[in-house]
Parts: structure tokens; C-alpha cells; sequence
DNA sequence: ATGAAAGCGCTAACAA
DNA sequence: TTGTTAGCGCTTTCAT
């Protein structure tokens, strides 16, 4: 036979379906009407269906929480803050996976109308008109975790790159680098736009010019190493290289040829726009030789798991992702409360972790 | 104004709601019909309840996928593969985490029965009488990826880790190594108990008995360090060490007291229960001045993103979780599609994935 | 091909 | 305090 409802429990217990819902739901009821739901319940095994009830008071008592790479360390952070808080508060958490595309980060917030979660914490990698205005229009609260526009009208929280690009240069320059070349995620990404002014205005700010810089196709291992190569062949070839990998690769690499004498230099120091891609970095000095941090030092960012597991350990911007997260579920569930309240922006403060990757 | 229904959108229409729901689903329909309930939704925005539809139909078109720990990087290997298959299917994917109790395992297949979806892969940590119970009797399909008694009846998929052991031994064996240790998981997880059950028989077969034999508290990095710390604490102390931390660490360290001169010796390799341990392992290798793989030669287990990003990039057995998450998808969608067959247990063959932490 | 109406399982008025 | 009943938004007979 099949699952047992508020109508068979009613029945097994010889009172009315309104009576189930009272005991069940904690509401004033005599002790013996308590009794007997619950010895019914127990006997049938009934378990209230979710659906049933969230289609009557509106509410799934669910949270959805959106990252665009499972196999990023630093969202594996943020989704334990957002755990923490928001099962707390007895709500239940899932965790979706939008991919790089905005094109599937809006298709994901539209599909939140269909009901699925009463909220969304959304940490979008790529931003653009379309997604802010399908945030807005969204029929649940939606917090982002990230960077948009004051403009777009919605609850924030973000991170302050460029603070943190000044904690990693101010970092490197007082262990006496000032060789530093960047190696940065896709600057069409929002993370890796912010990294991309930080780390200018940093550098400016101290009256340094970057040895190099580079970009990485995705905010991932592999693409850290191949920007690692990338960045390590155009500084490691000689005037005459016979396969010209160099002089291309040099192409591709920003301010690579703008050194202060007028060549090439090899950087002393470089900052990765997060782990993973400074991991993949410190793979690529090892295959030519260089060590860390006595030759390179090399700063990540987001302080994630990864950082410490890293050999050697990895000094990297804490960009709050902990906090972030758990001030994303708070600002969820405060808005989810009351809907009428104005937007917010909160900016986490960066500290650095100071690890054996830099002297 | 509220969100739209579909009666909303047959006002706006100016046909029946049953009208409107038919175009949705693409039943037939004249082509002015399907032409006026499109305008309609396209300009209420009309997007169509899951909750109601899921109620009505039986099925949410969402299948679950339940993991111990995000932090674990095997997870995000399984993860992506699981999503793969579901989303080709049409399925939406969502992953919750369990936790590493048993009990909270438990609570999670009863929820089930909430109706979040249509089908739940979970791989337990920890499995008892009460899960396997709480599975059988679970409304909605459910297959285990990791390992329960076959008498249980549940659709099952394993990596068969005797074998995977018995290929890190004699990887190891062939380049030389014959003072072997072993850093355990809890003994009281489903892996743990099976690696250690493999471990014993690889060696066997092998003519060799450990070095020494160490459980770190759980399968993490933090637990990997510690357990590691103990494995050498035990073996680099002298015989008349002051603080007695030799004799403590030796006293937890299994086979530790009974190398085959009948005092200590020091391994010269060591295979982890996975990658995690094994990294947290290396790094107190490197705190004490021992070098992978030349003076000790490391194995972690479950070949994930993990051992190639660590370094020296990480020799592992891969255990299939890639195939493994890839499989059990599609057994959860053949059982939903008949829910009479009978249940499988499918055993994903192990290989080993040769990295530089062995020589 | 289209419309009217029943009903999925639950909760919340309202009535008793 | 308890029971009766309407209805959440949808799909699906059953008539037309």
C-alpha cells in the first residue's frame, strides 16, 4: 500500500484530518488527542510531504545555495558558513552548481519561481544586465555573494579585492620582492575584474610596474598551470629560442615586456588571483627549477583549504569567504523575514595569511 | 501583484486554465490556442509551480545526492559525474551533506519521504541496521554508492578497495619498497573498515608485514597531519626520549612494536586511505626533514583533483568515483523508471595512477 | 480540440 | 478543543 497521509492517520486514529495537522504542527490539543496522533503516526510511519504543505503556506523551509565549481576550494568554505546559519535557523540547505555561464546563473534564478527553495544565495562568476534584472524580478529573496552594482538594487556581500591586492603587495614588498608579476583568472569574470584593478592600483600605490601578467582561461588548476607555463616561458627563453614560444607567449603577456630596464626581468615574487591558480603555479616554477619562496614567492588568494594543503604552504589573501558566507544566510533569512527592507552592501575586510610561500 | 497562475494565465488568454496546461506540456493543440496561451505567459512572466505540479504528478524531477563532506575532494569527482548523467536525463541535481554520523544519515533517507525528489544517491560514511533499514523502507529509490552487506537488498555501487591495496603494494613492492605503514581512516567508517581489511590481505599476499599502522580521527587533512605526526613521533624518537610522546604515539600505533628485527623500524613508504591523509602525511614528512619519494615513498587513495594539484603530485589509487558516480546515476534512474528490478551490486575495478610521490 | 471539475496532501478559517 | 470545509496551483479525466 502506499504512503500514509493526514487522511489515513486521521482515520487509523478515529479523529479528524485537522486534529493531524494540530498535533503535528504543536498546536493547543487535548493530552489524549496528542496520544493517539502520535501512536497513529508512529504505527503508519507517516511523514508530512513537503510539497503538500509548502503549496499550502507558501514556504519550503529550504535554501539554495548557487557556486559556479564544485571543485573550487574556496566555495567549500562558504558553504559550511551558509550551513551553519541557515540550519540553525531550521532551514534546510541545497547546493546547485550553475557552472561558468551566465547564461545558466539566469536560467537558474528565473527557475527559482518555480518554487523549489524560499531563498537563494547566488555567487555569481560572471554578472551581467540580464542577471541582475532576473535577480530582481525573482519571486524569492535572492542574496549575492559577490560583486554587482550598487545600482542593481540588491542584497550584497563582496569581498574588497583591491585591499586585499594591497595586504599581498605591501606583504612582498617588505620581504624586500619587488619584481611582481600578477597571474590573474579570466578578467571577463567578476572576481577577476576586481583582482585586476586591485592589483594595478596596488602596485601603483607603491610605485611598482608589473614584471608580468597573465590571465588564465578559468579559475582552475589546469588553467593555473598553463597561465604558469605561459608566464615562465616568456620570462625563461633567451633572445634566440628557436621555437618562438616565448616571443608568443610574451605577446599574450600584458606589461611582460615593460620592465623597468626595458627587458624582460623574471619575477622574485607572483600573486595568483586565487588557490587554485596559484597551486598550479607553484607546479610550473618546480618543473623549471625554481623554488619557492627562495627564488619566487608566491601569494594566493581566498585562503582557502587548499592553501594550507599545498606544499609548501601557501600565504594567501583571506578574502572573508567564511564570513561572507555566513553574513549572505544572515542578510537570506533577515530579508526572507521582512521583504520591505532596503537593500544592503556589505564589504568583508581582508586579513593575510602569512604562509612558508613567501620568505 | 502575486505571481501568476495558471488561471491567470488563462484569463489572460481567454482560454480554459486545462487549455493552458496542455500547451505547457505540449499536448495537442490547435496552432491559435498554443499562439495565445504563449503571449499570455511570455507577458505575465508566468512561470509554472513545481510544488503544485510535483503534488499533482507524483514527481519533482529532482534526484538528491548526499555526501559526508564537501571538503573531500573524491566528493567533487563523484559530484560532477552524477550531475552529468541526472542532467542529460532532465533531472535537477541537488547535494546536501550529511555530516559524519550515522544518525544524521538516517534522518536524511527519512526525509525523503518529504518528497524533495524523486531519487537519492548517498554515500554513507558510516553504516548500520537502522540505515540499511531506513533505506529499504524509503519511499523514494535510493542507491548506495560505497558498500553494505549485499543481504541488505539495495542497489549498490563499490570500489573494490582489496584490490586497489593490492595495487599500491606492489607499485610499491616493484620499486623497491618493502618497510610499508599505513595511515588508516576511522576503522568504524565503510571505507575505513575495507582499506584496512585490504591493507592486511595486500600485505599478506605479499609476504610483508607493516611497519607500523596508524588511524587518524577522520578523513581529513587535520586528521591526516595529526595521525601522521603520530606515525613518526613513534618512529623517529629515540629509546630514551624525556617527554614520552614516542612510547604514547607507539602504544596507539597498531603493528607499530612488531617489525620484523623486533624493535621499530622506519618505513620507507606509506599508503594512506586517501588523498587527503595522505597530503596532511607529507607535509609532516617534510617537517621532519624525511624527502617523497626519495626517503619514503607516499600512496593516497581515491586519485582526486587533489593528488594531482599537491606536491610532489600524489601517487593514488584511483577508486573509480568518477565511474562509480557516473553508474550509480544511472542505476537511480533505471530504478525509478521500474522500481520491480532487482536490485544490483555493481563493483568498479580499480587503477593506479602513478604519480611522483613514488619513485 | 476544448472546457468543467475533481483531486494531489496539506493547513487555516470557520463552525460547532 | 475539535470537526468540516475551502483552497494552495497544478494535471487529468470526462464531457462536450
Amino acid at each position: 500500500m502506499s504512503r500514509p497521509t493526514v487522511a489515513g492517520v486521521a482515520r487509523a486514529a478515529g479523529v479528524s484530518v485537522a486534529s493531524v495537522s494540530r498535533v503535528l504542527n504543536g498546536l493547543p490539543a487535548t493530552e489524549e488527542m496528542v496520544e493517539r496522533v502520535q501512536r497513529a503516526v508512529e504505527e503508519l510511519g507517516y511523514v508530512p510531504d513537503a510539497r503538500a504543505r509548502s503549496l499550502k503556506v507558501g514556504r519550503t523551509f529550504q535554501l539554495t545555495l548557487a557556486v559556479a565549481d564544485v571543485g573550487n576550494p574556496v566555495y567549500v568554505t562558504m558553504m559550511r558558513a551558509v550551513e551553519e546559519v541557515v540550519s540553525a535557523a531550521g532551514y534546510r540547505l541545497v547546493v546547485t552548481t550553475t557552472g561558468p555561464d551566465v547564461v545558466d546563473e539566469v536560467a537558474l534564478v528565473r527557475g527559482m519561481a518555480r518554487g523549489y527553495a524560499d531563498g537563494l544565495v547566488i555567487s555569481p562568476l560572471r554578472v551581467d544586465d540580464d542577471l541582475i534584472k532576473s535577480i530582481r524580478e525573482c519571486d524569492v529573496p535572492v542574496v549575492v555573494a559577490g560583486n554587482v552594482p550598487a545600482s542593481a538594487g540588491v542584497d550584497t556581500i563582496r569581498a574588497n579585492s583591491p585591499k586585499g591586492m594591497l595586504l599581498a603587495v605591501e606583504h612582498l614588498l617588505q620581504k624586500g620582492r619587488r619584481r611582481i608579476a600578477f597571474l590573474n583568472g579570466p578578467r571577463d569574470t567578476v572576481p577577476g575584474t576586481a583582482r585586476a584593478k586591485g592589483f594595478a592600483e596596488a602596485m601603483k600605490a607603491n610605485g611598482l610596474r608589473p614584471v608580468a601578467e597573465v590571465e588564465a582561461a578559468d579559475f582552475t588548476f589546469a588553467a593555473g598551470r598553463e597561465a604558469g607555463r605561459e608566464l615562465l616561458s616568456g620570462l625563461t627563453a633567451g633572445p634566440n629560442r628557436a621555437d618562438g614560444r616565448g616571443a608568443a607567449a610574451g605577446g599574450r603577456a600584458g606589461a611582460g615586456g615593460r620592465g623597468t630596464k626595458g627587458r624582460k626581468q623574471v619575477p622574485d615574487a607572483v600573486i595568483a588571483a586565487n588557490d587554485l591558480l596559484a597551486v598550479g603555479l607553484m607546479h610550473e616554477l618546480a618543473a623549471v627549477g625554481l623554488e619557492v619562496p627562495k627564488d619566487v614567492a608566491v601569494v594566493g588568494m581566498d585562503d582557502s583549504e587548499l592553501a594550507e594543503q599545498s606544499f609548501p604552504p601557501l600565504t594567501s589573501v583571506n578574502l572573508g569567504s567564511a564570513e561572507r558566507g555566513r553574513r549572505a544566510a544572515e542578510l537570506l533569512l533577515a530579508r526572507i523575514d521582512d521583504d520591505t527592507r532596503t537593500p544592503r552592501r556589505i564589504v568583508v575586510q581582508p586579513t593575510l595569511s602569512v604562509r612558508r610561500s613567501t620568505p
